[in-house]
DNA sequence: AACTATTCATAACG
DNA sequence: TCGTTATGAATAGTT
């Protein structure tokens, strides 16, 4: 196409083979441009003159980034770096350690164990078994811990009793009020020291309606 | 170029479409092959046709990694990092994921659970129940199969003692070998159907010695 | 860059 | 899917 045929051979004059490219550059972008619209292909045309200069093009309804994505699943060749086959390794990985994680906890909480077999039944049993004894170990010392709270209670209670009949019988002696502070002072210093531990849901409410349902 | 000219948009024909595709595409291939010959050009093609097929033209003094590289380099384009840093969250996001569920077992299991609350170990003390009936459940399930399997077997001797008996009486008569046979098929039968359904452990070793402890 | 004589690509058809 | 062909498009060489 053209005054006279060529043969298919590097061009030799560097101006020619620069005019041959530039012309024959339009002609390719603009088949890619067409063959998209006419055939709803997406194409990505990437090409780089020995000069160095790039040209490109892609068709608009999708990006390069995402050609090469589909390209990376189709060809199976992998275009991107160690890297990234490093990080849907790790992907992999994490996720099959999280499949078997939500199995196991399905199991724990009493889901889809009808497949299992008596050995793996056993092991179950005994993981809960152990759950549930460190729980009942745990809610005992909650126990404890609300009898020592009621002590403690009762104890204030009989203190401050203790003080009102004091001020009610002589109320303008002073001494009485010193000799309280005192105790006060290590009362309260236990209490804050014990509340420190005391888990959040039971510092705010002491006493909870049903706990003694469940011992 | 065709026995007519055609406006440039999507062919609504689809084999007519197709057939365009497909020998624009060869067309584009073969210029593309030609410049980069003629010219020195490093040509790369990528198309997907609407139907998901590939075809791909690289030239043959590059490959598209360094193809892309290189345009990574003149376009200032990131091409990957944008891939990187989504791989990089779904990682962080599985592993959070899989952060929780470990807790999660760990508490049903029985660890770690002093830094649990009241509310918390309400749940967990549900959980541990629902998973424990679950289990008290299917471990029943196992019982009444090895009562049948054991009736089973119990009839089958006394079938096999019949047996014998008849013979030790009269060795000679066929009779009861031929009645028993039909017994036999049906009773086996049976035992095939229920073998089907235990659990492989069971199969193979029928007796677990410290069954009886364990109910 | 334009022009144009040629070759090439391909739309329609078989 | 394949081959043929008339026609328009692309382009090599020229200005």
């Amino acid at each position: 196409m053209g005054r006279g045929k060529i043969e298919i051979k590097r061009i030799e004059n560097s101006s020619n083979r620069q005019v041959t490219y530039s012309k024959r550059r339009n002609g390719i972008m603009k088949k890619a441009k067409e063959i998209s619209v006419l055939c709803d292909a997406h194409v990505s045309v990437i090409i780089f003159a020995s000069s160095g200069k790039m040209h490109e093009f892609c068709s608009p309804s999708t990006t390069l980034v995402d050609m090469l994505d589909h390209y990376h699943k189709l060809s199976g060749k992998r275009l991107w770096d160690p890297k990234h086959e490093h990080l849907d390794n790790e992907i992999n990985r994490v996720k099959k350690e999280n499949d078997s994680m939500q199995i196991e906890l399905r199991h724990l909480k009493g889901e889809d164990i009808t497949t299992l077999n008596y050995k793996e039944l056993m092991v179950l049993e005994d993981a809960l078994e152990n759950g549930t004894s460190a729980l009942k170990n745990k809610q005992m010392e909650f126990v404890r811990m609300m009898r020592k709270h009621n002590e403690m209670v009762e104890e204030e209670n009989q203190s401050l009793q203790f003080k009102l009949r004091q001020m009610h019988l002589d109320p303008m002696n002073d001494n009485v009020m010193e000799s309280q502070a005192v105790y006060d002072h290590h009362h309260h210093q236990n209490i804050a020291d014990y509340e420190a531990q005391m888990p959040f849901a039971f510092r705010v409410q002491p006493m909870q309606p049903n706990l003694q349902e469940r011992f």
